[in-house]
DNA sequence: CTCGTAATGTACGAACTGGTGAGTTAACTT
DNA sequence: AAGTTAACTCACCAGTTCGTACATTACGAG
């Protein structure tokens, strides 16, 4: 065997100068390269659509090094949703809405939601992959469970607030008041596609994204008045 | 739902009494078949994961049959597709609420569809799953282009009647109120799953069911009184 | 009854796809 | 300097998976 000098890929540089810190070798920078490719990947074709083989194509580094990081396809795309998931929940404790008044505080509520779910399609993406393969993955994560209850004890707060002050007459709950902000914002990302085909509108053009911003936040407010009660 | 054979499962029998009108070869009845199953195996294991071989081996028909009447299996998931929305349109034009005042009318609009959004779960997979490929099949299709006219002018109605007799102040667009009413019934169904991971309430347990279907109508009626604005 | 054709069954293959065995190199420790 | 090990490369495989060539059979027309 003529063991041909690996000339690596070209693109990495041979240093000597050690002054720089950057290394040639880097478990961690390797791995995080492989999750963002991944997560692209699985985002645009789906679970089993993804290949592995492409998403090491599409980095300097190779398939084996994925087994060897990941162990499977499974767990791969299982460490791409808890990155995802970790990023998002990242974001949500941010938000500090404590300090208005409870009608304003929701409505910022929604349109935090709203901006977050525009600017992370992907995510949004990943989440439908696993609904559809009905949270398989999600269920056999530790890392992942009861990861929404820093939200609902913001809603919780929101809506004690309200009705101490009048504003809130509906009783609602913190998980329903949820899922009416999340379903809005989720679904106009989520099913812009074949909405789009089916209506002719592009929920995700400019010209609409601000209008349903502000749709949104009208909505749980008028909801929580009480305006919607038969009487 | 015709089932026709006398037989309740099994092999076809070699019968050469031709007095039964059953015919052992029928391609109507075989293309019907294979998009029936064709469907679930789609909506359980998403677009690339569906399994030609699977979808035979399910039915009493071939795969080869699956090739001699659709051809790829990007044709067959097309035609699942187009059958879907067929029979979602079907039952849409049914609805009728014209004869109702327009709170009644836009709430009763809501619940019927979280009504059935509720019961076609297979649908909502498919429609998620065409969404994770950005729509590319349906935008193929002549047949689902503008598919949701009929469902718009009926909003449209009811909206004009209800600015009519002033009980609607706010201004709204008929697809946005698609939109809100879409959204909420399409996410509790469709991310259940994941939902009910992170949040530990199942959206489609009988208990949720009754409540959130009315909060749908509350929701849209709030917002459509005007109640959300800012003043 | 015969013949043409639509419908169906059988067997197969080329390309792919997740995963691995085994050796190599860089960086760190002592 | 030598040894240790984590990080990395390369070639390869076994099982799939979509799709097809070809043979066959049932049905209807004439």
């Amino acid at each position: 065997m003529v063991s041909d000098r690996p000339t690596a890929n070209g693109v990495v540089p041979m240093m000597k100068d050690m002054t720089t810190t950057e290394r040639r070798r880097d478990s961690g920078r390797t791995k995080a390269e492989i999750l963002q490719v991944a997560q692209r990947e699985f985002a645009r074709k789906g679970y089993a659509g993804a290949r592995v083989d492409e998403i090491a194509d599409l980095m300097r580094t190779t398939k084996r090094m994925i087994y060897y990081y990941f162990s499977s396809k499974e767990q791969l795309f299982l460490a791409v949703l808890e990155k995802a998931y970790a990023e998002v929940r990242a974001v949500e404790q941010k938000v500090d809405v404590t300090h208005l008044d409870p009608v304003e505080a929701i409505r910022t509520l929604a349109e935090l939601t709203f901006d977050h779910h525009d600017a992370h399609r992907d995510f949004i993406k990943l989440v439908s992959i696993e609904n559809i393969h009905e949270a398989e993955h999600i269920r056999k994560s530790a890392t992942l469970a009861n990861l929404g209850t820093p939200v609902l004890d913001l809603i919780e707060r929101i809506l004690a607030a309200g009705k101490a002050n009048g504003e809130f007459v509906t009783e609602a709950d913190a998980v329903d008041v949820h899922i009416m902000i999340s379903s809005f914002c989720f679904f106009r990302v989520s099913n812009a596609y074949t909405f789009g085909a089916l209506f002719g509108r592009d929920m995700t053009a400019p010209e609409n994204r601000a209008r349903l911003r502000t749709m949104v936040g009208e909505l749980v407010v008028a909801y929580l008045r009480g305006a919607g009660a038969k009487d």
